[in-house]
DNA sequence: TGTACATCAGTGAACGCGCGTTCACTGATGTAC
DNA sequence: TGTACATCAGTGAACGCGCGTTCACTGATGTAC
């Protein structure tokens, strides 16, 4: 059979478009259907749907750390911190069901030590650390759980996530008054 | 038929165990197996599946309430707010199935707005806001977020997360030094 | 340059499975008179 | 007190469904000599 050009990157880009369409569980029958391909087909490139979804979530880590280090470069110090979390936001926000899919898979799956995500942890933790020098591992561990909380529950619908920009600029504005 | 007493409430608590045991899906049989009682019975008491599952989340949301509540009762002022961070973070942690389960369905559903979650944002809120008079809004906003997002990062295995009291901590003695 | 062969990316039929839900039913209990 | 009837909580068989995966296969391409 005529090979698909990069029929791997097609199902990755199928099952993405299927999740963030709100097939929070697409089958892989179905990615393979709109990849223009036999329910087979899927196999010559994962070892299974897991394998699969693992490398959805994977590619969400490189474009969210991508992200962050876009906003990072943009500024300095407390403003640099202040414009990750919003990317962070924003990234939850556009695609939310990629977004959730990275941290469910991280749940049971030996890709919780991937290096996309560590890159991802890295950038925030940098910034949040260099403003609160004496307390380094808290202040970043504090960052980045408000980020996350925050992007999680406006997903989930909290009708008081809506200002999560404004808890972000607080944190920024406890961490280093200024 | 016998009615077995209270097959509600059996119904509730083998779906809450399975959760716990790790099937992220229960299944509307497995549940009725568990509680002894035919693939349909639970139709008596539950117009479908996701109305179980709706049951089980809300009453999750009962007991996070409550025990945010039970927490604040021990303490004042800042002392308060720490003992409910803590609590939240320990609430998910003994109940990590039925916590992802409560905000999971927040996200499609109609109880996004049910009584039992709005008491337990108001519990934390409450205490986040007399600390910070002059941002009340952001700032209970911003302990919500962060104790949410530090029991989401930890139940999905953020080495990180492991000092999430620490961040809890340093939350407070941001809000309200001294 | 030709030939033999391995490899590789796909096909398509078939499998067994457990699921949610429907349907028609049964038999115990409560209520009206 | 007895009888008729409605209600209520359950049963059990059956449905159609889509799924992940297996299997044996096909035919195009790359490689060695």
């Amino acid at each position: 059979m005529t090979p698909k050009q990069d029929l791997r990157t097609s199902l990755l880009a199928e099952a993405t478009a299927l999740l963030e369409r709100g097939d929070a569980e697409p089958s892989l029958r179905e990615v393979a259907r709109r990849a223009g391909v036999s329910a087979m087909a899927p196999y010559r490139h994962f070892k299974d749907k897991a394998a699969l979804m693992d490398a959805v979530a994977e590619a969400g880590f490189t474009r969210l750390s991508a992200a962050l280090e876009a906003a990072d470069a943009t500024a300095e110090g407390r403003a640099a911190l202040t414009a990750q979390g919003l990317a962070y936001l924003a990234f939850a926000e556009a695609q939310p069901a990629v977004f959730r899919l990275m941290f469910q898979r991280a749940q049971n799956a030996a890709d919780r030590d991937s290096p996309a995500r560590k890159a991802a942890y890295d950038a925030l933790a940098r910034r949040a650390a260099a403003l609160a020098p004496d307390k380094p591992e808290a202040a970043a561990l504090m960052a980045w759980g408000l980020v996350h909380g925050l992007a999680d529950l406006r997903l989930n619908g909290a009708p008081a996530a809506a200002r999560a920009e404004d808890a972000v600029r607080l944190l920024v504005e406890l961490l280093a008054p200024g």
